[in-house]
DNA sequence: CTGAAAGCGCTTACAG
DNA sequence: CTGAAAGCGCTTACAG
């Protein structure tokens, strides 16, 4: 069913493994030796064959070797989100490039499947089921998605950005911490002698949504503040959702002192409508975020945020994934973020 | 070399052609035939197989079928610039999501390539030459990078996103209409009044940057107006860059009246430094960008931009490199582009 | 340490 | 229209 035609202009045929063994009088399976590395090889046979390789040009078709071995080598970067998140939010592209900065240091391609529409899905599920690739990154899931169920069942080892609620037992994955930043950035707030702190939230079928809002709760209550319906808002991570959320947060409580919004996108959203409001950032309402994405820095006033490690988060999702594809059981890893402090709200 | 160990997880074997076969009452030349469609089938055998495919759950081996077809049924999406880009430039994603959705309705997978690192450009490079994907979608290319002849050489079906300069006839390309977009944009500020018009170029060992600018020197010279030196800054599309160049416009030439930036980044940029000199955009000064990336919408106020139709450039690339891997010769395409008036210029 | 051989799951002329 | 068979390029026990 595939689309291309055959090629002509691969050109002449490749070397194969039988090539580099003439060429370097042994075997064609101790060519594959000392390719794999696994077994032991006298050192003569080694270099006999190394020198064939560079004199042949050989490279080893990695189809061949998936079909012999079962492995694919290969892993998906799976997206859900609608596709307008993915343009506006700056995470995504951060993961992806730490992503396959790490899988191509570990020999592995990475495979980018976007599942918006339900015929993407349906086609994406057949392919992961189908055992194409050996594993799946999930990005931001939202615990709704019939997906998870599907990959749970057939089995496909998957690592999730983010905790997945509901599947926290079956699904691997790594976080940051949110309940901890949430709670650090509310406190930076009270520090600073803010009381009426506004939230925007994210979607709450999501482990950031809802932790990022436990956090602030936890921080109020630890303070002995109360934790206003008035001052919460509901966003689902998009620039629009924030800069509407804010408008609702001006109009039952106008007089927020400060808004700690749960996503950088969300919180540069409300910049223009504080400022159309007349109120002066910080000084008026100070703006936290969370992500520290790269978008807090060009804002005005750049904003202060929740960092979240994504270098490491990445590092440890395809460690973990070669674990689970392992065997390994499921796992959830957890870790810490930072408090940057910029102008949105100075200490 | 995979660094994956052998996958229990992946549990208990999947059916294969035979299976289906057996079930169909058929011979597996027969299952292959109705699953390929190139040759006649009976219809009764066509049912047979279809049935035993659903009861089976059969899905087929990618690899086995690309071992025996030699096409790999994927293409590598490659970036090379450094990679702050890539974090900055929501063109990157935008036209990254677009590919995918137009490669995954033609059945191919789409394999993301980073090549920032020496390293990585090494082992990109052999993978490619190694003919593991069966063609490469170039993303902004500059013209003095040796992956481009490595490419060539190698006889890599390639189609880059934006024309490539010193390969305009080895390699294929699909490109928005720079010369004539940029043009559109200084037509547009000379409209309007503006006659102390600079701008801020693009890297000019892109065809982006170079026909960027000579739009903007065609517009000038069409309404009798010198090109000055001092009216025409550098940058590389980074937001730093941008900054920088409109500093040095601002040092070099206060009396400037418009900026065209050669991206939307760049254009972005310029705001704050504007602002930080006391100039009042639009009424100062003038902004327009290029690329409508979305970013163009967010700023304050929302700039004026040329749009360069993504969807449509993604489309074509994808098509012309299904023909390029056929065997058809290099071909460049070049797609309208359309101002779109905001309140950075307005009408 | 190293060959010979089977097998991974498919496609595709070659005969019928 | 459909089988039987060769072959795609590798890996990996199995003998030695």
């Amino acid at each position: 069913m595939l689309t291309v035609p055959s090629s002509p202009s691969s050109g002449r045929k490749r070397p194969t493994i039988r090539d580099v063994a003439r060429e370097a009088g042994v075997s064609y399976a101790t060519v594959s030796r000392v390719l794999n590395g696994h077994d032991w090889v006298s050192p003569e046979a080694v270099k006999a064959v190394r020198d064939a390789i560079a004199r042949t040009g050989y490279a080893t078709n990695p189809h061949a070797r998936s079909l012999a071995t079962g492995r694919s080598g290969s892993v998906a970067f799976l997206l859900t989100e609608p596709q307008h998140l993915l343009f506006e939010d700056p995470n995504f592209s951060v993961l992806l490039r730490a992503v396959a900065t790490v899988l191509s240091s570990r020999q592995l391609m990475l495979i980018l499947m976007i599942a918006s529409t339900p015929e993407e899905r349906t086609q994406t599920m057949a392919y992961l089921a189908g055992g194409h690739v050996d594993g799946v990154l999930l990005v931001s899931p939202h615990s709704g998605d019939p997906l998870l169920g599907q990959l749970v069942q057939a089995n496909v080892p998957v690592v999730a950005c983010g905790r997945v609620l509901g599947y926290e037992e079956s699904i691997s994955s790594v976080a940051a911490d949110d309940l901890a930043g949430a709670r650090s950035a509310v406190e930076h707030l009270l520090g600073v002698g803010c009381r009426r702190i506004a939230t925007i939230t994210g979607p709450l079928d999501t482990s950031g949504g809802v932790y990022r809002l436990n956090g602030y709760r936890d921080a109020l209550l630890a303070h002995g503040l109360p934790v206003e319906p008035g001052l919460v808002a509901h966003g689902d991570w998009s620039r629009a959702s924030g800069a509407d959320a804010m408008r609702t947060l001006l109009e039952r409580s106008p007089g927020l002192d400060a808004v700690f919004a749960a996503s950088d996108i969300m919180a540069a959203a409300t910049l223009p409508i504080l400022r159309e409001a007349g109120r002066t950032v910080p000084d008026d309402v100070r703006v936290v975020g969370f992500d520290d994405s790269g978008l807090a820095e060009t804002t005005d006033p750049p904003l202060t945020t929740v960092s979240q490690p994504m270098q490491r988060i990445s590092e440890e999702m395809v460690r973990l994934l070669i674990d689970v594809i392992g065997g390994r059981t499921p796992l959830s890893i957890t870790v810490p973020t930072s408090l940057v402090v910029r102008s949105s709200s100075p200490v």
